[in-house]
DNA sequence: GCCGTTTTCGGCCCGACTGTTTTCAGTCG
């Protein structure tokens, strides 16, 4: 089994802790965890780079004694100098840096002087009384400590972009009622439409005596505060999500929003190119010397740096920047480029809403089409379609677009990938279809080739169009199945297939690495929301956000083109 | 350990808050 690009930068992100722990240049530290986020964030497996024989240090942050590094674990599925680290400083240590109030200083002191190896060791420390007599300790450290350990702390949830938007809602509205309060907006990953969110950072501009962070305290979802200050606080809500709140003068609304926004590796590159230009960057604008300028506008901070405006999906310091410097920054695909959905439920199968009900919300959207794909016979549990129902349903289509105006319903099916690679549906039925939409619902748990060649065998069908989320991943709950996605996709890009970005929330499957590597091989990604009702439709704003981190353009999107145009498609 | 519009050495982002201190280190984002 190839080593994945995660296995590689746990094992760095692991030495970053390591070395902490043991008071290296913090400058390496960080080089490793830069490292890490390349590589995890990598489209492209570094295993299969290297067996291409391409040269990893053409990556950005990896130089030559991280490819050799990445060479080593590749090779051997070690890393010696892992191994090494281990043998001075206990793995575990590591893991107590994810405790709030520790970091890399504290617990190398609670190693040297209470000999601490293991969580159980410093729980009992703590509950002794111990840890309050070491130097930079006190009372409160060790209680919070304990605390920590017994809530456990360090496993935080996270929150689907969705949940995170319902809660974060609530909560500006609550703030706009503060005093003074002028904008109030979620930052952060939030705002980067991260498919999962682990705190809310709210930024509020605000004259002199606002009472927002006594407001937000008195928010009644907040189970406590754990940091408040002038400018700033940090409280814990109910469901378990943290919530930074953070106020600035309304003229440092652009420094600051760009700040909070991140990501942090991008800030730090923002902020070097600033340095460079003899220019300090910081979230109440930008100076040079003591005189401001620049920083009511994101626009104008990137601007001092000699960038264009960087969307914030795009900031994850994968390339955006040396793209903007180039001026090859895509021109991301909005909702209003939207034509079309083509994959979605009705009644006949495990859709709530009937198939009038659908056509006509798609209407009040502006669609110029959509496509009806119900589940195919093999879906026992969805209703799914024989090949008679199936039938039946085209006559009513045929019917229904005879007294639409303005849209055109296509006649679909979700057909099902049987274990052999074959489709839940004879080919004479396929034949009458506009859109077949093909989906793996059963076999997880083939290997890896044998799900990839399942896969190829069924695009090698003629009738087969577009492959419905294309790895079967929930987020959080349900990993990828083994796949070889880059040959699923050159595959798809030969024989005139185009792969679905499916939209519902808790899939958000291609996820934004496997966009790019699309985008760059070229094969059209359908943006669709497998609704099961007329309000599920609105999930395409999910769809559409996942394809922007992705770096799709209008052009990279299927059902952006004309329906003429998306028929020729269809026709392979 | 990486990297270059001050380039192959010597830099490497910046500020708020807490708790422990008597002026600041450590942590966090």
């Amino acid at each position: 089994m190839a080593v994945s690009n995660s296995e590689i930068a746990a094992i760095f992100n692991e030495i970053a802790d390591l070395l902490e722990i043991a008071g290296e240049n913090p400058f390496r530290v960080r080089a490793y965890r830069n490292a890490a986020r390349t590589v995890e964030g990598y489209s492209r497996s570094m295993a299969e780079m290297l067996a291409a024989g391409e040269d990893l240090e053409e990556l950005p942050t990896i130089g030559e004694d991280l490819a050799g590094k990445i060479r080593e674990i590749v090779d051997t599925g070690r890393l010696r100098k892992l191994q090494r680290l281990e043998r001075g400083v206990s793995p575990a240590l590591a893991g107590m840096l994810r405790l709030p109030g520790l970091g890399p200083k504290r617990v190398k002191v609670l190693h040297e002087r209470l000999g601490i190896n293991t969580q159980e060791e410093l729980e009992h420390a703590a509950e002794q009384g111990k840890i309050r007599e070491l130097p930079g300790f006190g009372a409160k450290t060790e209680a919070k400590i304990l605390e920590a350990i017994r809530r456990h702390a360090g496993q935080e949830r996270r929150f689907l972009w969705h949940e995170a938007e319902s809660l974060g809602k609530e909560l500006l509205h609550h703030l706009e009622q503060a005093r003074a309060v002028r904008d109030v907006v979620i930052a952060g990953s939030f705002r980067r439409r991260q498919e999962t969110v682990g705190d809310l950072d709210i930024l509020v501009t605000a004259g002199k005596g606002t009472d927002v962070i006594q407001c937000l305290h008195d928010y009644d979802r907040v189970e406590r505060v754990v940091s408040s200050g002038e400018t700033r606080s940090t409280v814990i809500l109910r469901m378990g999500l943290q919530v930074d709140l953070r106020v600035v003068p309304a003229v440092s609304f652009g420094a600051a929003l760009h700040y909070f926004t991140g990501c942090k590796a991008h800030n730090i590159a923002i902020r070097t190119l600033g340095v460079r230009k003899g220019l300090k960057i910081n979230e109440y604008g930008v100076f040079r010397g003591e005189r401001r300028v620049a920083g009511k506008s994101e626009a104008s901070v990137y601007a001092q740096v000699g960038l264009p405006y960087i969307e914030p999906e795009l900031r994850e310091n994968q390339g955006e920047i040396e793209a903007a410097q180039k001026k090859t920054l895509p021109d991301l695909v909005t909702e209003a480029d939207i034509l079309g959905d083509l994959h979605m439920h009705t009644t006949a199968s495990d859709g709530h809403d009937s198939l009038e009900a659908m056509a006509r919300a798609a209407q009040r959207r502006g669609y110029a089409y959509i496509a009806i794909t119900e589940h195919s016979q093999r879906l026992k549990v969805a209703r799914g379609l024989t090949a008679e129902r199936l039938r039946k349903q085209c006559d009513v289509i045929d019917r229904l677009n005879d007294k639409l105006r303005g849209l055109r319903v296509l006649k679909g099916m979700e057909v099902d990938i049987l274990d052999d690679g074959s489709l839940d549906m004879p080919d004479d039925v396929l034949e009458r279809l506009d859109v077949c939409v093909g989906a793996i619902h059963a076999g997880f748990n083939l290997s890896r080739k044998k799900q990839t060649e399942r896969i190829l065998r069924a695009m090698d069908n003629p009738h087969f169009n577009i492959l419905a989320h294309p790895t079967g991943r929930l987020i959080g709950r349900r990993d990828a199945y083994e796949l070889d996605l880059e040959r699923v996709l050159r595959a798809a890009k030969s024989s005139g297939c185009a792969i679905e970005l499916n939209a519902q929330p808790e899939r958000l499957d291609l996820d934004d690495s496997a966009c790019r590597l699309a985008r760059s091989i070229g094969v059209p990604l359908a943006i669709s929301t497998d609704a099961h009702s007329t309000a599920q439709l609105d999930y395409m704003r999910f769809g559409v956000a996942q394809a922007r981190r992705g770096w799709l353009e209008k052009a990279d999107v299927l059902n952006s083109r004309k329906l003429h145009s998306l028929l020729k498609f269809m026709q392979r």
